[in-house]
DNA sequence: AATGAATGAGTGTTCATTCAT
DNA sequence: TATGAATGAACACTCATTCAT
């Protein structure tokens, strides 16, 4: 190999790492006003602001507003994905697994509140492929739970339910702490939404031959 | 009656109408823009274009377009809510009262698709006042259903579960045609949704003793 | 005369009462509102608010809103100058002449502060011919004054003082009671201003050998 | 002084004064724009293409038109300020103080007569705090000859006026040269109405036993 | 004669985007 | 690489004026 690469080799490498550091420093900057405010309200200036760099910087970057919402979004996406991935526990009961996975769902939910809300309301300001790309994520996030509750049905700990729907009721029901915490909040504590929910909602699926096994996950319901 | 009022009142009235008129012509104008694209991407203009009316009449209707969007998400609500009232059937048993409530619910969605997302996207362009006004609307819409549960608690037909909390997963999960839709759609028919999710919710819900009324509801979860 | 002339002629004569009622009622709702905001701040819509009538009927009687600054204008001025007549009290001596009329000036303005400084403003809204009427009307108003001081320098009362310059200083001053009057009013009353502005300008004009004529006029400056 | 400081500040400064070179750019378009046809009359567009910038810019510099306005009066006011500050002759004998500091006032308003009526024009576009500060720029204008005056009377050259009163009067009267400029301009030139008026007023003043010092101030009237 | 609904050009203002430095 | 001055199209909103009733 030559010389030469082998000089720019590692520049590029450090001009890829400022790069990607410039672009977490903009996103950093742009979540929690985007959060607050939703994507039209937040000007780039005031993204520029609060980030610390100018505005020509942010073109630098990404290429337009909508790129940045994009991202944006993406971003709280992977955030959460990522929050779920490191906090789900190995189990091996998938019924306990499914709860398990749902209680992370919920906590991440609960200290996200702000970033779920944003996906939902930003999710029409961006195209078609960053549409694609949002639904592509959140599949990605339910798969988790979608293959306990598979393996959950096939050793017969779940009834023969439909799986997919499962997985994604619980999602849904999890977002609605953040989509409903009017609601939710001044009614119940989060933990006793979370105690309510689980129980609830596996007190269906679980098959009657097996709900002695669960007292805990099952409550007044068990 | 004096002649004075005679001749007045009617004026006034047909005043009232015309207006009344207006005001929806603009709305209609407005709902199907704002439903596709979202408030802040609709301009004054644009609805003006779409009624067919100048952008100084609507103002005349609509103090500010903050108004008009506030209006736009309220009627939507509004038409949702009448729906809702015309089309449950009123049912003894109160599970089964659930259970048409339900699929009332899921319908209308279904036919109401854009307006849900409507209401979830502009919930934070309302202000506060706003923003209290469209959640009433919703509590007052899941009422109906919390009630039918409370009522079957008491009976004995559902197990001792949260009503508020089963009430407003039951208006959560239908609201996820809506808001799911990529989702749930090419994976299932609604009829599959509906049969399914009502399956899947009952069956939690539902007391053993009394699992064996409801085979039809239950389906393969019976 | 024909019976049909004599038929008409009351008609028309009570068409034409009426009409200047309605430019009067018009009027009297304009003149506040353009005194306290100047005219491009009042929008005709509030003056047929304030007027009782609609706007449609304010253009029979105004072909646009610039004849009706311009009418509202005028008329602050009439009012003026029949005030000035009304209150000018007839004087052997035209040095008491011009001290009356100059007394009656500073009266008037002082009782239509606001119509002083709405002259002022609006005269660069009207066009050139509003604004040489408006100019005629002044130059007639100080007609009198000016007449008062060519026949007291004829007599020798005064020196041989410019009649004309003399006389618009006395206008002049007696408006600064309007125009200044954030800077007066904090240091003199009306009384304190009109008594030293007389004696200030009198003691300049009068001829030496006839101030001992006018004491009371001249104060301590006599 | 560390090399930082040293590289920063120039930088800095040469930003201010581009920024400052703008501000009067568009100040100097403004002016005479609204000088002609008053603010309520001159749009942001006109300004924008005046000045050869683009509409956006401006704001970059003036908060609002209201400021810009704002700019424009003071800027018109500190002009004349500053052109009385230049011309003053400074004089031993404090009536020829007051003469030549009227003259310099006649001539500088003389030469920015519309400048003076749009300080009359615009006072009420002004806001209240604007409106406090155009009326100290003038207190603090009036104030040299305020204190000539108070001289003049403490050594017995003029009679016991009203210093304030007097002071007062004769920025007045030099105004008139451009609010009346209508009526004295046909009747008289500037070197007239400077002359006459500086008689005028001054013969009104000057205690009798020490006219003889000024026959070339008194003129016809000494 | 009188109304006021309707118009639409025009306003002040914002902001995504570009580009000379 | 980084800046921020500069642009100008677009926006929400107003209001003098017209005209069908």
């Amino acid at each position: 190999m030559p010389r030469h690469d082998a000089a720019i080799a590692p520049e590029e490498a450090a001009r890829a790492a400022r790069s990607d550091a410039r672009r977490r420093q903009v996103l950093h900057a742009a979540v929690p006003l985007m959060e607050r405010s939703g994507s039209p309200a937040v000007s780039m200036q005031a993204i520029a602001d609060e980030a610390g760099v100018s505005v020509g910087l942010i073109y630098r970057y990404f290429a337009s507003k909508q790129e940045l919402v994009q991202a944006v979004t993406e971003g709280v996406l992977d955030d959460m994905a990522r929050m779920l991935a490191e906090t789900v526990e190995p189990e091996e009961d998938p019924v306990r697994q499914i709860a398990g996975a749902f209680a992370t769902y919920c906590t991440v939910i609960r200290d996200s509140r702000q970033a779920v809300m944003l996906t939902y309301r930003e999710s029409n300001t961006l195209d078609e492929v960053g549409r694609s790309v949002v639904k592509e994520l959140e599949v990605r996030t339910v798969e988790p739970l979608r293959s306990a509750v598979d393996t959950a049905v096939e050793q017969g700990l779940l009834r023969p339910i439909h799986a997919e729907l499962f997985a994604y009721d619980l999602l849904t029901v999890a977002h609605s702490w953040a989509l409903k915490h009017w609601y939710f909040a001044p009614r119940m504590t989060f933990e006793e939404f979370l105690r309510s929910q689980t129980a609830l909602l596996l007190s269906t699926a679980i098959h009657p031959e097996h709900r002695h096994r669960y007292p805990d996950l099952l409550g007044d319901l068990a």
